[in-house]
DNA sequence: CCGCGGATCTTCT
DNA sequence: GAAGATCCGCGGA
């Protein structure tokens, strides 16, 4: 792949370090790319096409669907430090989910990655999802996308906008199309509010 | 096509 | 002890 795609710009900490809703928008189209220790897999790299936003008030609300609702937990504490981290936790016992820091040090929000649209180390992601048969949908919901990637809890709290780093978001082309906003998924508490974003055409979106 | 159960982690009651 | 930001395979209709 990829001197194209890694050759775009790394989005930068100031990106991240807004408001949760507005930077989970931003993302939509932007590149993620995996690029794993050497020996360890080939670069693998999607373009954001789906994401939830967890905030701390909505509206003046509490969220109590997000995890740092609870408190600074063990499991929490990378939310409330900086932006541009990863956030990664395992749900029910089985699925690794992946999730972009924002908000400044000391502000908990978080950006659940739900869908991607494979662009490179397609073979390693059949290999990792042999069940799937259509290479639009290796990456249809965050823990199929974590699977496909390569994506586990190793990754909890590494830096995404260092050069380096095994975990990166990249500019991209601005979206076309229509951006959707609708309620959460699997969520009881706020169920109703609009902070998951989709591109609405997009056929490696999780569910329309 | 639909609904159920299994996998087995973190946190809270 | 139970629920949860999930997904898949199975069995029955």
């Amino acid at each position: 792949m990829s001197k194209a795609i890694t050759a775009r710009p790394i989005l930068p900490r100031s990106f991240f370090e807004r408001d949760t809703a507005t930077v989970a928008r931003q993302l939509l189209g932007k590149i993620l790319v995996h690029q794993p220790p050497p020996r360890r897999g080939p670069v693998c790299a999607g373009r954001i096409v789906e994401v939830e936003a967890y905030v701390q008030l909505y509206q003046g609300e509490r969220d109590r669907a997000a995890h740092a609702d609870r408190g600074n937990t063990p499991r929490t504490r990378v939310i409330f430090g900086p932006g541009g981290h990863a956030y990664i936790y395992l749900v029910y016992g089985m699925h690794y989910c992946l999730n972009f820091v924002a908000e400044p040090e000391g502000q908990a929000g978080c950006v659940l990655i739900r869908a991607l649209e494979p662009i490179a180390g397609i073979e390693a992601m059949r290999r990792r999802r042999p069940s799937e048969t259509q290479v639009q949908r290796l990456c249809a919901g965050p823990g199929n996308l974590a699977k496909a990637m390569g994506i586990d809890q190793g990754l909890y709290g590494v830096d995404l906008t260092a050069a380096g780093s095994p975990l990166t978001v990249h500019e991209c082309d601005r979206v076309n199309g229509t951006i959707a906003a609708t309620g959460r998924v699997g969520i009881r508490h706020g169920a109703d509010w609009p902070l998951r974003f989709y591109l609405a055409e997009n056929k490696s979106i999780s569910r329309p």
